[in-house]
DNA sequence: TGTTAGCACTCAGACATCACGAGTGCTAAC
DNA sequence: GTTAGCACTCGTGATGTCTGAGTGCTAACA
């Protein structure tokens, strides 16, 4: 694969980027980067078409990359770019006031600014609470026999739920209970919760089972909410702007969003290129494109970012973006060490 | 306005609910309810057509009903059908088990089988919480100057928040509190609590004043996230069925859902039907109708709940339904009573 | 051997034309 | 007041034609 040959491909990617259109051979034999007569592009293109690299829609037109072309675009031919100083700014100033940083705000900014940025939809899925740890269990009498219950996880969520018992606990009920979950469940990991935990916890609650096991219960049901990690996606509209995505597959998508966490969490570390039609979910939209990248927390992914877009999409724009947003959400969360305990269910 | 005119009317209306083309004369004479010629049908359509109940797409094609047309189609054709034993047993097995019901849940599951059955998207906007009042205030310590707010309404909604201190709060301070709340909290409306209501709180805590004050404007802050209330919508991927439906709004419709709730919260009571291009709000779908119809509790609108679909929507089905869930609703509501305390907030 | 000019060929898209048929309004007769 | 008949309208869909962008191939050139 030639030097000339990488260069067309980069010029076909690039143009049909900005035009949607696709790029006939002496559209690029007139670039300046290229300096080959319309011909010799088209012998260059026949090939890279062999290679499976461009594809035609029809015979009379010009060519359009394929998912590996682009694929090979990014990969081989975009370099990692460093934003410039004011880029920087400019992003630093979407995300707010740094003082006020918790992770889940940093990330909710993060995903607008983004989606402000890019005009598309952003993906933000956060494994923080599968990771976290029951910092303080607490019960709290309400009157005729409910009880809300209230968890609170090392990563500052707070949970709460009010269970309905059959009878009063007396005051030796709740000292027990007090001690019993100090015990049992305080700096105990949320996705260490299972089934079989529960029934050990319940037996080992002896006599108070009968009376008590229906908090438990309930703490279970807390933790298994926390564990499931939930997919916020944000400026759906902007891709409605997209002549080349199905307006269907979008809603379609909106309303499935939960289905993407798999997508995000199996991704690789790093900034990912995934297609639409190169997944085998069904949910994805058909000619999309997502750039999904992960960051981490004292070594381990904490969560993923993305952008949704067409697959003619800006790269060579938007992956530094997510790349300098992944790395300050690092950064924030190192920084922040032994994890600052705010934050609030809603 | 004869009786041939209305039944003529009608017969346009149900034929365009049932097949979206316009219809035409010959279509009309043909059914068994109208026994005169084409000829006739067409003098009388004309005349419908100059009252503004009809009108031509263009001159070549049938008739189609006009939104006077839907209207008094509905209003004064349509009778009050009573729902058959069987249809009653259907929806009520939709409801799913009576005893596990919650208003929330009630709700819920009637927005989910309205959805169902009518193939369209469903509304729900619940006024409880504006209308509900304070019952319990907790504060419970969390640790490193971290306080957690725990907040229970009388209609069963828990919130909680978490609140940073300057710094840690003695036991005199925590005592204090409690009787503080209990007395200034407890028992108040959450629509009460606006920004002067909160700067009395403050003043009238004294010495306490700098140091529990951001307790209570958490607090505060919390009652006014309970008073917005949310529009949920539910089954607004079936709206993507329906060609005469524009998908990009119906996208825009989804990400602006909260706007419904003044159109909703000021529709009056009883079954109500507007019309998506009447209607002056610019977010709602163009060639879209909307069934609204309220539920009350102890006399007091306490919800609404509807069906968003195209105009063309089988109304003489519909609107049985909707107003068997408002009904049942309402009498849940009441047979409550006092209200259960149950629910949970996540 | 790689590059280029030239040329015949292909094909989507725009545009015009045409026939069809569903539906109308009007008129005159019943 | 109702109806049959008829001329007229007009959207729809099928068909044909033209155009231009773009191609692949070939032969000449460096």
């Amino acid at each position: 694969m030639d030097a000339r040959k990488l260069r067309i491909l980069a010029a076909v990617v690039d143009n049909y980027i900005k035009t949607g259109e696709p790029v006939g051979s002496k559209t690029i034999s007139m670039m300046p980067e290229i300096k080959v007569s319309a011909a010799t592009v088209r012998n260059d293109m026949a090939i890279l078409e062999e290679l499976g690299l461009l594809e035609q829609p029809h015979t009379s037109a010009g060519r359009v990359p394929t998912f590996s072309g682009y694929r090979l675009y990014i990969e081989e031919i975009l370099g990692k770019r460093e934003l410039e100083p004011e880029e920087r700014k400019r992003l630093d100033a979407m995300l707010g006031d740094e003082e006020l940083f918790t992770e889940e705000l940093l990330l909710q900014n993060a995903s607008t600014a983004l989606a402000e940025i890019t005009k598309c939809a952003t993906v933000v899925s956060n494994l923080a609470p599968k990771y976290s740890v029951i910092s303080k269990v607490e019960v709290i009498p309400t009157g005729k026999r409910i009880y809300v219950v209230l968890l609170i996880t090392s990563n500052g969520k707070i949970k709460n739920k009010a269970c309905r018992m059959e009878f009063d606990l007396t005051q030796e009920h709740m000292e027990f209970l007090k001690r019993f979950l100090e015990e049992n469940l305080e700096g105990v990991s949320v996705s260490e919760l299972s089934d079989e935990k529960l029934d050990q916890l319940i037996t080992a609650m002896g006599t108070y089972m009968v009376a008590l096991s229906p908090l438990v219960k309930g703490i279970c049901e807390m933790s298994r909410d926390l564990q499931k990690n939930e997919v916020i996606v944000t400026g759906e509209q902007n891709l409605l702007t997209y002549r080349d995505l199905d307006k269907s597959e979008i809603v379609r998508f909106i309303s499935h969003k939960n289905e993407l966490s798999s997508l995000l969490d199996d991704s690789m570390s790093g900034v990912q290129v995934m297609f639409g039609e190169e997944e085998d979910q069904g949910f994805v939209i058909g000619n999309s494109s997502i750039i999904v990248s992960k960051y981490q927390k004292s070594g381990k992914t904490a969560g993923s970012l993305g952008v949704i877009g067409p697959v003619r999409l800006d790269y060579a724009k938007i992956i530094p973006y997510i790349d300098y947003f992944t790395e300050k959400l690092t950064r924030f969360l190192s920084d922040q060490g032994e994890g600052k305990e705010e934050g609030n269910d809603e």
